[in-house]
DNA sequence: ACCCCGATCGTA
DNA sequence: ACGATCGGGGTT
């Protein structure tokens, strides 16, 4: 298990998002294999939070690769990310799905049932850079998942775009 | 201070 | 197909 690195995140968007299939989220005591995610790419992304331009909400997104970014939606959900790109480039990969490995083998399909379960909130959890940290962080498991493209969930705009990645 | 909208989810 | 539920961000 070899752990991702700084380098990893500093590329293309869409390059992270699809080679994050595979790889594992250690959480605390819990270990997931990632099964889903979505790109969101700067500022002529309609899609991306970053495309309104830098706020407090969206600051992380702004900054180095391999960082937390976890924002709050609907009045009720958390949705985590791993903020990708470079310095100044703003552009994250959103956590779609992950499956729990060793303990029951529960399938989080949906970003807020992820962070539910997790307890994964903005207070607690944003802005946590997971290249540093010991208790959330990823890994590579020398796992290559096949997957499939489609439009992304839940957004109105920019439907035309295959930037979600699933593992099939 | 006010208003509208949202990277969701469970139920119908 | 729809409602729950409230923070974020833009506007006044």
């Amino acid at each position: 298990m070899q752990r991702l690195k700084r380098d990893f995140f500093e590329r293309s968007t869409l390059q992270v998002a699809q080679e994050l299939l595979g790889k594992i989220i250690i959480f605390g005591k819990h270990k997931l294999i990632i099964n889903e995610t979505e790109a969101y790419i700067g500022r002529n992304d309609p899609a991306c939070h970053a495309s309104r331009g830098i706020t407090k909400r969206t600051e992380v997104m702004f900054g180095p690769g391999g960082f937390s970014y976890v924002y709050f939606i609907y009045g009720m959900y958390h949705c985590l990310n791993f903020v990708t790109e470079v310095e100044g480039t703003p552009a994250a990969v959103l956590i779609r799905g992950a499956k729990l490995i060793g303990e029951e083998e529960i399938n989080l399909n949906g970003p807020g049932k992820l962070c539910r379960f997790l307890d994964i909130t903005k207070d607690r959890h944003n802005k946590i850079d997971i290249v540093t940290s010991k208790t959330f962080f990823t890994a590579d498991a020398g796992l290559t998942l096949p997957f499939k493209k489609t439009p992304r969930i839940g957004i109105k705009v920019a439907t035309d775009k295959l930037w979600r990645f699933i593992a099939s």
